[in-house]
Formats: C-alpha cells, sequence, structure tokens
DNA sequence: TTGACATATTCCTATATAGGCATATATAGT
DNA sequence: ACTATATATGCCTATATAGGAATATGTCAA
C-alpha cells in the first residue's frame, strides 16, 4: 500500500509545509486566493490544489464573493491534532510530571479517531 | 515531484496512525519490539520500519538489552507539532477569547470539552 | 557449533502524491 | 458577444511510500 492519502485526516493534511503556510496566514483572516498567491509565492495552481485538500478535511471553508472565492480557517479541524500532541507535552515540561490521569484520556480519544 | 519523506520532519512521522499508536505505547514506558507487535498486532517488520522513521525524526531512541532492542519515547521532538497546532486552539476553544495568558495558565486544570 | 530467539533489512507492487503547465470554468464589465 | 480577471481542474512525471514475504543480522544458551 501506499501512503494514506493526503486527504484522509488533519495530520495528513497539515502534513505538508505550504499547507502550514496557507493556514498560517488564513489565521490572520480571511482571504481569496489571489491573496495566498501573493504573499507566500506559490503558483496559482497549486494554491487552489492545496486549498482543496484543505477544504476537504474541513480545515478551510469557502465563501463565494463576486468573482473571486473567501478562504476562511476553520480551526477546529486542528483539534485532533491538539489533542493527540498535548498528552506528549509532559515529556519536555514539567509542569505535567504527574499528569498521567490525563494522558490515558487523550490516549483513548485517540483510539477512536482512526475512523475519520 | 513527490510528497516529502515520512522522515522529513515529525509532522510527516506522526501523519501515519500506526506510528502515532506506536508512541502512545512508548508514551507508558520503553519497550521492545516484540511487546510493541504483540500490543498492536502489527506484523513484526512493519513495527520495526515504523521505529525506524520514528527514530529518524528523533522521537524515539533505541537502547540495546541483549538481543533485545528496548525503545523509548522522546517527546521533545514532537514540540515543534504542539507549538504550531497550539496556535489554533483559540478558533475552537472560547476560553482563549480573551484573558489568554491567565487562561493558558489554567487550562491544564480543565478536562472539558472547550469549557462553556 | 548448533539452534532458537529478537530484530532489521531487502525486494516487490500498487498507490498517491506535488509541482509544472495548459486549459476549463465562472463572473464581471463594456 | 467579447474580454479581462479569478479560480479550478486535467495531464504528466519522478518519487516515496506501506504492507507482505523472505531473508539477513545479531545475540544468547546448551
Amino acid at each position: 500500500m501506499a501512503r494514506a492519502a493526503t486527504t484522509a485526516d488533519a495530520f495528513n493534511a497539515v502534513a505538508e509545509p505550504r499547507r502550514r503556510q496557507i493556514l498560517d496566514v488564513l489565521a490572520g483572516g480571511e482571504r481569496p486566493v489571489n491573496d495566498l498567491v501573493g504573499l507566500l509565492g506559490m503558483a496559482q495552481p497549486q494554491v487552489s490544489k492545496h486549498l482543496r485538500v484543505l477544504r476537504e478535511v474541513g480545515v478551510v471553508d469557502v465563501r463565494n464573493d463576486g468573482r473571486q472565492r473567501v478562504y476562511r480557517l476553520n480551526g477546529r479541524a486542528l483539534k485532533p491534532i491538539h489533542d493527540w500532541v498535548r498528552a506528549y507535552e509532559r515529556t519536555w515540561s514539567e509542569r505535567f510530571d504527574q499528569l498521567d490521569v490525563v494522558l490515558k484520556e487523550l490516549k483513548e480519544k485517540e483510539e477512536d479517531d482512526g475512523g475519520k
């Protein structure tokens, strides 16, 4: 088998640095495609294709505005990533030395995350 | 071009669900390979290959113990992911709408969904 | 040494990219 | 209708998988 599709979940979608860059821009407010093209210095088709992936995993939404398509961040789709990685914060932050219960809870969340 | 290598960074390494499962087990303590094989129900070569990827991005370390190779979590390699995704937490958690700094200090004591 | 156990590596194949480029689609203005 | 603008899609190719199976490597014990 090959790798899972980039549209399989937020983890795969966000593994691509360009897509994280797009999200970082959108974090500052909604933008039409051409704004992203200009700000990121990427080719327009590539931006559109990356936006399609991000949209398929639900991390961005689109809105039509005249002949422009305005993309908007939907950060909630990133929550599974946050929930998963948060459990590991204790391994580098001393504040989390005795939060074993939290760790177990988040691991269980990861269990039923596979079917998304 | 193809997708970036899974060993390119922690984002790509962790995009694979099986590798997250491995890390979730190792979060409970170091383990030899065969333990992971048994606990996760994966084939041994696949486990070894996933561990190689995780090791190349620095998220696990190995130690020789007789004929076993004991793998140990090194969560610090996940910090870039945590740092990146953390900036988006405010988009789904109303707790971050105001009083950012204060609530950041307290948030680990709450475990309900996004507060009410 | 021989054998059993533990782990890593190699070879194979189907699949999915990401970027470059051309082109299709859609909308607005004249 | 025609044109310019804005965006999406299709086609192409090199590349990198992930899993399966077989095999290689390494280590202990008798």
